[in-house]
DNA sequence: TCCATATATGCGAATTTTCATATATATTGG
DNA sequence: CCAATATATATGAAAATTCGCATATATGGA
């Protein structure tokens, strides 16, 4: 993982709250985060799209959603930078965690069996 | 300090390897920076300018030469961040350190007296 | 004062990034 | 198969970033 481009992934207001986002709750689905950072479809799914074709996301596919998750093989410093960002910043997702927290009709998450 | 301006600021090549090698050496003049970085002289200086004016750095003339450190009112996740990055990436500066340390007539260091 | 060195900045061109809109694909349920 | 929902992508325009080059400013020494 190059530092640069680890970098300029985060270097957007979209990217970077769609990491910590889906640090926090561990995994999210493209219509939860357009909820929860009130962006459209296009823009939400393309900007996640190019953080999994850099590595830092995974998505599964579960029915019609699609779940975004860390990546595991995330490099550990990059991880710890995103937990600190994440930590030291609470202010930075305060809107977005309530708009999710408040969303009707949140898919249903649950392992490969529903 | 606002997450996303500061990961802006490491969004780039030069301004990412500035930043760590000053925080490697402590202080280190624009000149220094053009050489261990192989980069012309307004490119250098204007991306230093750039992290001065969002905080990143301070400046301190001594004499003829502009000499750069860490700001140390850069809040402490930031500082973190930017530790973790350089410790676990010590390939990224290997050549810019090799050449700074080679490099002659270096400018000396030396408090607010010489 | 004149010159050399170090650094900063103005400016237009080139490159990169971001976005909105339209459309395509995939899945589910009828 | 058809319709509805969720997600992905193509495309061209707009915005932001980066760069090179020229020039300006600051300092120290002859």
């Amino acid at each position: 993982m190059n530092p640069v481009q680890f970098y300029k992934c985060l270097a957007d207001e979209t990217r970077l709250r769609s990491l910590l986002l889906i640090a926090r709750e561990g995994e999210l689905c493209v219509c939860e985060l357009m909820e929860a950072l009130e962006e459209s479809q296009p823009k939400t799914s393309r900007h996640l799209a190019q953080l999994r074709n850099c590595g830092l996301l995974q998505d599964r596919r579960r029915g019609q959603w699609v779940y975004y998750r860390m990546d595991p093989s995330l490099p550990e410093w990059a991880q710890a930078v995103l937990e600190q960002t994440r930590t030291a910043n609470p202010g930075f997702l305060a809107d977005s965690i309530r708009r999710l927290e408040r969303m009707a009709d949140r898919p249903g998450r649950c392992g490969a069996d529903c």
